[in-house]
DNA sequence: CGAAGGTCTGTAACTAAGTCACCGAGACCG
DNA sequence: CGGTCTCGGTGACTTAGTTACAGACCTTCG
Protein backbone atom coordinates (compact mmCIF):
# COMPACT_ATOMS: atom_id res chain seq x y z
CA UNK A 1 0.00 0.00 0.00
CA UNK A 2 2.97 2.35 0.60
CA UNK A 3 6.36 2.38 -0.98
CA UNK A 4 9.33 4.90 -0.79
CA UNK A 5 10.26 5.66 -4.65
CA UNK A 6 10.91 9.22 -6.29
CA UNK A 7 7.91 10.47 -7.19
CA UNK A 8 9.32 13.97 -7.81
CA UNK A 9 8.70 13.85 -11.43
CA UNK A 10 5.53 13.38 -12.04
CA UNK A 11 4.76 16.82 -9.49
CA UNK A 12 5.25 19.73 -11.73
CA UNK A 13 4.10 22.74 -9.30
CA UNK A 14 6.49 21.40 -6.47
CA UNK A 15 9.15 21.71 -8.93
CA UNK A 16 10.52 25.11 -7.34
CA UNK A 17 11.03 23.55 -4.03
CA UNK A 18 14.65 23.74 -3.07
CA UNK A 19 16.44 20.79 -2.43
CA UNK A 20 16.38 20.44 0.86
CA UNK A 21 13.12 20.54 1.31
CA UNK A 22 12.42 17.91 -1.51
CA UNK A 23 15.25 16.26 0.24
CA UNK A 24 12.59 15.77 3.37
CA UNK A 25 9.55 15.32 1.48
CA UNK A 26 11.46 12.48 -0.14
CA UNK A 27 12.46 11.07 2.99
CA UNK A 28 9.62 11.12 5.18
CA UNK A 29 6.45 10.96 2.98
CA UNK A 30 4.68 7.72 2.06
CA UNK A 31 2.98 7.22 -1.47
CA UNK A 32 -0.68 5.81 -0.69
CA UNK A 33 -2.83 4.04 -3.21
CA UNK A 34 -6.14 3.80 -3.16
CA UNK A 35 -9.06 2.13 -5.05
CA UNK A 36 -11.99 3.71 -7.21
CA UNK A 37 -14.87 4.46 -4.72
CA UNK A 38 -12.54 4.88 -1.53
CA UNK A 39 -14.01 7.36 1.04
CA UNK A 40 -10.56 9.60 1.59
CA UNK A 41 -12.68 12.06 4.50
CA UNK A 42 -15.78 12.45 5.47
CA UNK A 43 -18.01 13.53 8.56
CA UNK A 44 -15.98 12.15 11.54
CA UNK A 45 -13.59 10.59 9.52
CA UNK A 46 -10.36 13.60 9.61
CA UNK A 47 -7.38 12.78 6.71
CA UNK A 48 -4.62 12.72 8.97
CA UNK A 49 -2.16 13.75 6.57
CA UNK A 50 -1.53 16.35 3.90
CA UNK A 51 -2.15 14.83 0.53
CA UNK A 52 -0.31 15.63 -3.24
CA UNK A 53 -2.42 13.61 -5.64
CA UNK A 54 0.16 11.41 -8.57
CA UNK A 55 -2.66 10.40 -9.67
CA UNK A 56 -6.21 10.10 -10.56
CA UNK A 57 -9.16 12.42 -9.00
CA UNK A 58 -10.83 13.52 -5.64
CA UNK A 59 -14.29 14.45 -5.74
CA UNK A 60 -15.71 16.71 -2.61
CA UNK A 61 -19.14 16.51 -2.31
CA UNK A 62 -21.63 17.38 0.35
CA UNK A 63 -24.99 15.39 0.55
CA UNK A 64 -27.90 17.37 2.61
CA UNK A 65 -30.27 15.26 5.36
CA UNK A 66 -32.67 14.40 2.16
CA UNK A 67 -30.42 12.92 0.60
CA UNK A 68 -29.78 15.63 -2.49
CA UNK A 69 -25.98 15.99 -3.06
CA UNK A 70 -23.85 18.57 -4.99
CA UNK A 71 -20.27 18.38 -5.78
CA UNK A 72 -17.90 21.41 -4.08
CA UNK A 73 -14.64 20.72 -6.17
CA UNK A 74 -12.84 18.05 -7.66
CA UNK A 75 -9.08 17.57 -6.78
CA UNK A 76 -6.82 16.84 -9.78
CA UNK A 77 -3.53 15.36 -9.99
CA UNK A 78 -1.00 17.50 -9.25
CA UNK A 79 -2.61 19.76 -6.75
CA UNK A 80 -3.25 19.41 -3.42
CA UNK A 81 -6.19 18.48 -0.74
CA UNK A 82 -5.52 22.07 0.88
CA UNK A 83 -8.99 22.83 2.22
CA UNK A 84 -8.90 19.40 3.77
CA UNK A 85 -5.83 19.88 5.34
CA UNK A 86 -6.91 22.95 6.38
CA UNK A 87 -9.73 21.64 8.15
CA UNK A 88 -7.84 19.25 9.63
CA UNK A 89 -5.08 21.44 11.21
CA UNK A 90 -8.13 23.35 12.52
CA UNK A 91 -10.82 21.86 15.18
CA UNK A 92 -13.77 22.42 13.49
CA UNK A 93 -15.62 19.22 12.22
CA UNK A 94 -16.07 18.98 8.28
CA UNK A 95 -19.06 18.07 6.57
CA UNK A 96 -18.22 17.58 2.84
CA UNK A 97 -16.78 13.91 1.64
CA UNK A 98 -14.14 12.82 -0.55
CA UNK A 99 -14.09 10.18 -2.91
CA UNK A 100 -11.58 8.39 -5.04
CA UNK A 101 -13.08 8.74 -8.40
CA UNK A 102 -10.82 6.99 -9.77
CA UNK A 103 -7.72 4.45 -8.71
CA UNK A 104 -5.45 7.05 -6.80
CA UNK A 105 -1.96 7.01 -6.03
CA UNK A 106 -0.83 10.44 -3.40
CA UNK A 107 2.21 11.58 -1.83
CA UNK A 108 1.18 11.23 2.33
CA UNK A 109 2.86 14.18 3.85
CA UNK A 110 2.77 12.97 7.60
CA UNK A 111 1.01 16.33 9.92
CA UNK A 112 4.07 16.68 11.67
CA UNK A 113 6.43 17.44 8.50
CA UNK A 114 4.11 19.84 6.91
CA UNK A 115 3.85 21.91 9.91
CA UNK A 116 7.78 21.69 9.89
CA UNK A 117 7.80 22.16 5.96
CA UNK A 118 5.45 25.12 6.55
CA UNK A 119 7.84 26.72 9.13
CA UNK A 120 10.86 26.17 7.45
CA UNK A 121 10.21 26.69 3.63
CA UNK A 122 8.82 29.76 1.78
CA UNK A 123 8.04 28.23 -1.26
CA UNK A 124 5.50 25.40 0.49
CA UNK A 125 4.13 27.90 1.86
CA UNK A 126 3.71 29.86 -1.13
CA UNK A 127 2.62 26.46 -2.47
CA UNK A 128 -0.32 26.00 0.06
CA UNK A 129 -1.44 29.32 0.30
CA UNK A 130 -1.76 29.58 -3.44
CA UNK A 131 -3.43 26.33 -3.48
CA UNK A 132 -6.15 27.62 -0.85
CA UNK A 133 -6.77 30.64 -2.66
CA UNK A 134 -8.04 28.65 -5.58
CA UNK A 135 -10.19 26.33 -4.48
CA UNK A 136 -11.84 29.59 -2.07
CA UNK A 137 -11.97 31.66 -4.70
CA UNK A 138 -13.80 28.49 -6.86
CA UNK A 139 -16.15 27.97 -3.61
CA UNK A 140 -17.06 31.59 -4.07
CA UNK A 141 -18.05 31.07 -7.88
CA UNK A 142 -19.79 27.86 -7.04
CA UNK A 143 -22.11 29.91 -4.72
CA UNK A 144 -22.66 32.02 -6.93
CA UNK A 145 -23.54 29.37 -9.60
CA UNK A 146 -26.11 27.74 -6.91
CA UNK A 147 -27.63 31.06 -6.28
CA UNK A 148 -28.05 33.32 -9.31
CA UNK A 149 -27.56 30.89 -12.51
CA UNK A 150 -30.19 29.32 -14.33
CA UNK A 151 -30.12 25.89 -14.63
CA UNK A 152 -29.76 25.02 -18.48
CA UNK A 153 -26.61 27.53 -18.50
CA UNK A 154 -24.98 25.23 -15.13
CA UNK A 155 -25.52 21.47 -17.35
CA UNK A 156 -24.53 22.99 -20.22
CA UNK A 157 -21.33 24.15 -18.48
CA UNK A 158 -20.87 21.06 -16.28
CA UNK A 159 -21.29 18.91 -19.77
CA UNK A 160 -18.73 21.28 -20.86
CA UNK A 161 -16.63 20.75 -18.35
CA UNK A 162 -16.88 16.52 -17.84
CA UNK A 163 -16.60 16.14 -21.41
CA UNK A 164 -13.22 17.61 -21.35
CA UNK A 165 -11.99 16.33 -25.33
CA UNK A 166 -14.09 13.49 -25.44
CA UNK A 167 -17.25 13.88 -27.46
CA UNK A 168 -19.32 12.09 -24.87
CA UNK A 169 -20.34 12.56 -20.85
CA UNK A 170 -20.42 8.85 -18.79
CA UNK A 171 -23.21 9.93 -16.54
CA UNK A 172 -26.78 9.18 -15.22
CA UNK A 173 -29.22 11.89 -15.43
CA UNK A 174 -28.98 11.50 -11.53
CA UNK A 175 -25.20 11.58 -11.64
CA UNK A 176 -25.65 15.16 -13.50
CA UNK A 177 -28.16 16.27 -10.63
CA UNK A 178 -25.94 15.57 -7.92
CA UNK A 179 -23.01 17.57 -9.92
CA UNK A 180 -25.34 20.44 -9.67
CA UNK A 181 -27.32 19.92 -6.43
CA UNK A 182 -30.39 19.77 -8.58
CA UNK A 183 -33.13 16.83 -8.90
CA UNK A 184 -32.90 14.29 -11.67
CA UNK A 185 -36.37 15.47 -13.16
CA UNK A 186 -34.91 18.80 -14.20
CA UNK A 187 -32.19 17.57 -15.32
CA UNK A 188 -33.86 15.15 -17.53
CA UNK A 189 -36.04 17.59 -18.88
CA UNK A 190 -33.33 19.86 -19.93
CA UNK A 191 -31.34 17.18 -21.54
CA UNK A 192 -34.64 16.56 -23.89
CA UNK A 193 -35.05 20.08 -24.79
CA UNK A 194 -30.80 20.21 -25.63
CA UNK A 195 -32.03 17.05 -27.67
CA UNK A 196 -34.82 18.70 -29.09
CA UNK A 197 -32.39 21.42 -30.37
CA UNK A 198 -29.86 19.09 -32.04
CA UNK A 199 -27.33 19.73 -29.02
CA UNK A 200 -26.75 16.55 -27.90
CA UNK A 201 -28.04 13.13 -28.29
CA UNK A 202 -28.61 10.73 -24.78
CA UNK A 203 -29.08 7.37 -24.14
CA UNK A 204 -28.83 5.05 -21.33
CA UNK A 205 -26.14 6.52 -18.76
CA UNK A 206 -24.57 8.30 -21.51
CA UNK A 207 -24.78 11.85 -22.98
CA UNK A 208 -22.97 12.14 -26.61
CA UNK A 209 -22.52 16.56 -27.55
CA UNK A 210 -23.42 16.62 -31.18
CA UNK A 211 -22.87 20.78 -31.51
CA UNK A 212 -20.29 21.79 -28.99
CA UNK A 213 -20.40 25.39 -30.02
CA UNK A 214 -24.10 25.44 -29.10
CA UNK A 215 -23.56 24.17 -26.00
CA UNK A 216 -20.73 26.81 -25.37
CA UNK A 217 -23.21 29.90 -26.37
CA UNK A 218 -25.61 28.99 -23.71
CA UNK A 219 -22.99 28.44 -20.92
CA UNK A 220 -21.21 31.56 -21.34
CA UNK A 221 -24.38 32.72 -20.44
CA UNK A 222 -26.54 33.41 -23.93
CA UNK B 1 -5.51 56.94 11.31
CA UNK B 2 -3.22 54.60 12.91
CA UNK B 3 -1.16 54.43 16.24
CA UNK B 4 0.52 51.94 18.51
CA UNK B 5 -0.89 51.26 21.63
CA UNK B 6 -1.44 48.01 23.53
CA UNK B 7 -4.49 46.24 21.88
CA UNK B 8 -3.74 43.04 23.06
CA UNK B 9 -6.39 43.14 25.71
CA UNK B 10 -9.17 43.50 22.99
CA UNK B 11 -7.97 40.36 21.91
CA UNK B 12 -8.93 37.29 23.65
CA UNK B 13 -8.44 34.66 20.74
CA UNK B 14 -4.54 35.73 20.90
CA UNK B 15 -3.59 35.52 24.35
CA UNK B 16 -1.98 32.13 24.23
CA UNK B 17 0.82 33.46 22.11
CA UNK B 18 4.13 33.25 23.69
CA UNK B 19 5.25 36.72 25.16
CA UNK B 20 7.91 37.17 22.22
CA UNK B 21 4.90 36.48 19.51
CA UNK B 22 3.31 39.59 21.14
CA UNK B 23 6.28 41.75 21.18
CA UNK B 24 6.46 41.62 17.43
CA UNK B 25 3.08 42.24 17.39
CA UNK B 26 2.80 45.27 19.14
CA UNK B 27 6.25 46.52 17.74
CA UNK B 28 5.17 45.95 13.89
CA UNK B 29 1.72 46.49 13.47
CA UNK B 30 -0.46 49.32 13.08
CA UNK B 31 -3.80 49.89 14.25
CA UNK B 32 -6.00 50.94 11.26
CA UNK B 33 -9.94 52.57 11.86
CA UNK B 34 -12.19 53.00 9.13
CA UNK B 35 -15.78 54.41 8.96
CA UNK B 36 -18.79 52.96 8.36
CA UNK B 37 -19.31 51.46 4.89
CA UNK B 38 -15.73 51.16 3.64
CA UNK B 39 -15.10 49.05 1.22
CA UNK B 40 -11.97 46.39 2.95
CA UNK B 41 -11.70 44.74 0.12
CA UNK B 42 -13.09 43.92 -3.74
CA UNK B 43 -12.33 42.56 -6.90
CA UNK B 44 -9.28 44.02 -8.43
CA UNK B 45 -8.25 44.87 -4.50
CA UNK B 46 -6.29 43.08 -2.84
CA UNK B 47 -5.75 44.01 1.25
CA UNK B 48 -2.45 44.69 1.77
CA UNK B 49 -2.63 42.99 5.50
CA UNK B 50 -3.42 40.54 7.34
CA UNK B 51 -6.74 41.97 9.67
CA UNK B 52 -7.14 41.31 13.07
CA UNK B 53 -10.71 42.71 14.05
CA UNK B 54 -10.98 44.55 17.36
CA UNK B 55 -14.14 46.42 16.82
CA UNK B 56 -16.67 46.49 14.31
CA UNK B 57 -17.85 43.68 12.00
CA UNK B 58 -17.01 43.24 7.91
CA UNK B 59 -19.69 41.90 6.16
CA UNK B 60 -18.55 39.83 2.64
CA UNK B 61 -20.51 39.67 0.10
CA UNK B 62 -20.60 38.32 -3.23
CA UNK B 63 -22.65 40.47 -6.00
CA UNK B 64 -23.97 38.51 -9.85
CA UNK B 65 -23.95 40.30 -12.88
CA UNK B 66 -28.06 41.18 -12.51
CA UNK B 67 -26.81 42.51 -9.19
CA UNK B 68 -28.44 40.50 -7.20
CA UNK B 69 -26.14 40.03 -4.06
CA UNK B 70 -25.33 37.40 -1.20
CA UNK B 71 -24.04 37.57 2.39
CA UNK B 72 -20.76 34.89 2.35
CA UNK B 73 -20.11 35.41 5.74
CA UNK B 74 -19.51 38.00 8.75
CA UNK B 75 -16.17 38.64 10.31
CA UNK B 76 -16.78 39.64 13.82
CA UNK B 77 -14.79 41.40 16.48
CA UNK B 78 -11.99 39.16 18.10
CA UNK B 79 -11.37 37.53 14.57
CA UNK B 80 -9.43 37.71 11.19
CA UNK B 81 -9.72 38.20 7.75
CA UNK B 82 -7.89 35.06 7.27
CA UNK B 83 -10.14 33.74 3.83
CA UNK B 84 -8.88 37.28 2.59
CA UNK B 85 -5.77 36.86 3.04
CA UNK B 86 -5.44 33.38 1.93
CA UNK B 87 -6.26 34.96 -1.36
CA UNK B 88 -3.93 36.86 -1.09
CA UNK B 89 -0.82 35.60 -0.47
CA UNK B 90 -2.42 33.04 -3.42
CA UNK B 91 -2.10 34.88 -6.90
CA UNK B 92 -6.35 34.38 -7.97
CA UNK B 93 -7.87 37.47 -8.07
CA UNK B 94 -10.84 37.45 -5.71
CA UNK B 95 -14.54 38.09 -6.65
CA UNK B 96 -16.29 38.81 -3.09
CA UNK B 97 -16.05 42.19 -1.36
CA UNK B 98 -15.76 43.16 2.24
CA UNK B 99 -17.46 46.63 3.73
CA UNK B 100 -17.41 47.60 6.73
CA UNK B 101 -20.84 46.91 8.79
CA UNK B 102 -19.96 49.70 11.39
CA UNK B 103 -16.86 51.93 11.81
CA UNK B 104 -13.97 49.39 12.26
CA UNK B 105 -10.95 49.10 14.53
CA UNK B 106 -8.17 46.50 13.67
CA UNK B 107 -4.42 45.32 13.97
CA UNK B 108 -3.30 45.64 10.10
CA UNK B 109 -0.10 42.69 10.45
CA UNK B 110 2.04 43.56 7.47
CA UNK B 111 2.30 40.56 4.67
CA UNK B 112 6.22 40.56 5.28
CA UNK B 113 5.27 40.49 9.61
CA UNK B 114 2.65 37.68 8.47
CA UNK B 115 4.86 35.71 6.71
CA UNK B 116 7.65 35.47 9.31
CA UNK B 117 5.22 35.02 12.31
CA UNK B 118 3.64 31.92 10.46
CA UNK B 119 7.17 30.52 9.90
CA UNK B 120 8.23 30.99 13.39
CA UNK B 121 5.17 30.68 16.08
CA UNK B 122 3.41 27.15 15.65
CA UNK B 123 0.65 28.88 17.56
CA UNK B 124 -0.16 31.95 15.64
CA UNK B 125 -0.23 28.63 12.51
CA UNK B 126 -2.83 27.31 14.70
CA UNK B 127 -4.65 30.48 15.42
CA UNK B 128 -4.43 30.68 11.14
CA UNK B 129 -5.40 27.69 10.08
CA UNK B 130 -8.37 27.40 12.64
CA UNK B 131 -9.54 30.94 11.44
CA UNK B 132 -9.58 29.34 7.75
CA UNK B 133 -11.08 25.46 8.99
CA UNK B 134 -14.10 27.93 10.16
CA UNK B 135 -14.87 29.78 7.38
CA UNK B 136 -14.63 26.84 4.76
CA UNK B 137 -16.46 24.61 6.92
CA UNK B 138 -19.29 27.89 7.23
CA UNK B 139 -19.19 28.32 3.61
CA UNK B 140 -19.55 24.72 2.68
CA UNK B 141 -22.69 25.48 4.75
CA UNK B 142 -24.13 28.08 3.22
CA UNK B 143 -23.76 25.93 -0.09
CA UNK B 144 -25.64 23.83 1.18
CA UNK B 145 -28.68 26.27 2.69
CA UNK B 146 -28.49 27.88 -0.84
CA UNK B 147 -28.76 24.81 -2.93
CA UNK B 148 -31.11 22.78 -0.42
CA UNK B 149 -32.96 24.71 2.01
CA UNK B 150 -36.51 26.25 1.89
CA UNK B 151 -36.59 30.32 1.43
CA UNK B 152 -38.82 29.88 4.37
CA UNK B 153 -36.70 28.57 7.24
CA UNK B 154 -33.47 30.40 5.61
CA UNK B 155 -35.21 33.45 6.20
CA UNK B 156 -35.93 32.17 9.89
CA UNK B 157 -32.97 31.79 10.32
CA UNK B 158 -31.47 35.09 9.09
CA UNK B 159 -34.05 37.03 10.97
CA UNK B 160 -32.73 35.08 14.36
CA UNK B 161 -29.35 35.32 13.99
CA UNK B 162 -29.45 39.46 12.90
CA UNK B 163 -31.45 40.22 15.73
CA UNK B 164 -29.70 38.08 18.33
CA UNK B 165 -30.48 39.34 21.56
CA UNK B 166 -32.25 42.44 20.65
CA UNK B 167 -36.57 41.99 19.47
CA UNK B 168 -36.44 43.55 16.23
CA UNK B 169 -34.02 43.65 13.03
CA UNK B 170 -33.33 46.75 11.06
CA UNK B 171 -33.14 46.06 7.41
CA UNK B 172 -35.47 46.30 4.10
CA UNK B 173 -36.72 43.40 2.96
CA UNK B 174 -34.34 44.47 -0.31
CA UNK B 175 -31.73 44.08 2.47
CA UNK B 176 -32.68 40.55 3.92
CA UNK B 177 -33.17 39.52 0.15
CA UNK B 178 -29.61 40.43 -0.17
CA UNK B 179 -28.45 38.23 2.65
CA UNK B 180 -29.82 35.32 0.93
CA UNK B 181 -29.33 35.91 -2.31
CA UNK B 182 -33.13 35.88 -2.94
CA UNK B 183 -35.02 38.61 -4.37
CA UNK B 184 -37.16 41.16 -2.83
CA UNK B 185 -40.48 39.90 -3.55
CA UNK B 186 -40.20 36.41 -2.26
CA UNK B 187 -39.43 37.99 1.26
CA UNK B 188 -41.90 40.25 1.61
CA UNK B 189 -44.03 37.78 0.82
CA UNK B 190 -42.86 35.61 3.01
CA UNK B 191 -42.67 38.06 6.28
CA UNK B 192 -46.22 38.84 5.64
CA UNK B 193 -46.60 35.45 6.08
CA UNK B 194 -44.70 35.29 8.87
CA UNK B 195 -46.84 38.46 10.18
CA UNK B 196 -50.47 37.14 9.24
CA UNK B 197 -49.35 33.94 11.63
CA UNK B 198 -48.37 36.61 14.49
CA UNK B 199 -44.52 35.69 14.55
CA UNK B 200 -43.59 39.29 14.10
CA UNK B 201 -44.61 42.87 13.14
CA UNK B 202 -43.17 44.52 9.99
CA UNK B 203 -43.03 48.23 9.54
CA UNK B 204 -40.58 50.27 7.33
CA UNK B 205 -37.52 49.34 7.34
CA UNK B 206 -37.91 47.31 10.74
CA UNK B 207 -39.15 43.76 11.40
CA UNK B 208 -40.26 43.05 14.67
CA UNK B 209 -39.87 39.48 16.22
CA UNK B 210 -42.80 38.68 18.45
CA UNK B 211 -42.90 34.69 18.55
CA UNK B 212 -39.09 34.08 18.82
CA UNK B 213 -40.18 30.29 19.36
CA UNK B 214 -42.22 29.97 16.39
CA UNK B 215 -39.62 31.46 14.26
CA UNK B 216 -36.76 28.94 15.88
CA UNK B 217 -39.09 26.14 15.17
CA UNK B 218 -39.23 26.24 11.91
CA UNK B 219 -35.37 27.75 11.52
CA UNK B 220 -34.76 24.38 12.79
CA UNK B 221 -36.24 22.95 9.88
CA UNK B 222 -39.85 22.54 11.16
C1' DC C 1 -34.50 -19.00 -22.71
C1' DG C 2 -37.52 -16.36 -19.71
C1' DA C 3 -38.90 -14.50 -15.43
C1' DA C 4 -37.39 -11.37 -11.65
C1' DG C 5 -35.42 -7.61 -9.87
C1' DG C 6 -32.81 -3.53 -10.14
C1' DT C 7 -31.55 0.66 -12.49
C1' DC C 8 -32.58 4.34 -15.48
C1' DT C 9 -35.70 7.46 -17.78
C1' DG C 10 -40.43 9.60 -19.02
C1' DT C 11 -44.50 12.04 -17.69
C1' DA C 12 -48.07 14.71 -15.50
C1' DA C 13 -49.79 17.44 -11.89
C1' DC C 14 -48.49 20.16 -8.36
C1' DT C 15 -45.86 23.49 -5.17
C1' DA C 16 -42.15 26.75 -4.39
C1' DA C 17 -39.25 30.31 -5.91
C1' DG C 18 -37.96 33.90 -8.84
C1' DT C 19 -39.18 37.54 -12.51
C1' DC C 20 -41.60 41.36 -14.54
C1' DA C 21 -44.29 45.31 -14.57
C1' DC C 22 -46.57 48.36 -12.20
C1' DC C 23 -48.58 50.91 -8.33
C1' DG C 24 -49.20 53.47 -4.11
C1' DA C 25 -47.81 54.83 0.54
C1' DG C 26 -44.63 57.11 3.30
C1' DA C 27 -40.42 59.79 4.14
C1' DC C 28 -37.68 63.66 3.02
C1' DC C 29 -36.56 68.05 1.36
C1' DG C 30 -36.75 72.41 -0.64
C1' DC D 1 -47.16 72.38 -0.16
C1' DG D 2 -45.48 69.76 -4.12
C1' DG D 3 -41.85 66.91 -6.01
C1' DT D 4 -38.90 63.12 -5.60
C1' DC D 5 -37.13 59.00 -3.75
C1' DT D 6 -37.22 54.80 -1.13
C1' DC D 7 -39.84 51.09 0.36
C1' DG D 8 -43.27 47.77 0.12
C1' DG D 9 -47.65 45.46 -2.20
C1' DT D 10 -49.68 42.95 -5.92
C1' DG D 11 -50.82 39.95 -9.84
C1' DA D 12 -49.49 37.41 -13.76
C1' DC D 13 -46.08 34.76 -15.39
C1' DT D 14 -41.80 31.60 -15.86
C1' DT D 15 -38.60 28.45 -13.94
C1' DA D 16 -37.23 25.01 -10.73
C1' DG D 17 -38.15 21.40 -7.63
C1' DT D 18 -41.49 17.67 -5.76
C1' DT D 19 -44.49 13.79 -5.81
C1' DA D 20 -46.09 9.81 -7.60
C1' DC D 21 -46.26 7.04 -10.87
C1' DA D 22 -45.23 3.99 -15.22
C1' DG D 23 -42.47 1.91 -18.51
C1' DA D 24 -38.01 0.71 -20.70
C1' DC D 25 -33.77 -1.44 -20.37
C1' DC D 26 -30.18 -4.34 -18.25
C1' DT D 27 -28.43 -8.17 -15.51
C1' DT D 28 -28.77 -12.36 -13.37
C1' DC D 29 -29.99 -16.76 -12.44
C1' DG D 30 -33.03 -20.75 -12.34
Amino acid sequence: MSSKQDWTDSFPPLRQLPEEVFAQLREASLIVELPEGSRIFGPGQAPESFLLLLDGTIRVQQTSESGREIVLYRVQAGESCALTTACLMGYEEYQAEGIAESRIRAVAIPRALFDRLIATSREFRQFVFTAFSRRVTNLFRVIEEVAFERIDVRLAQKLLELAGAKPQVVATHQDLANELGSAREVISRQLNEFARRGWLRVARGIVEITDRPALARLAQHG
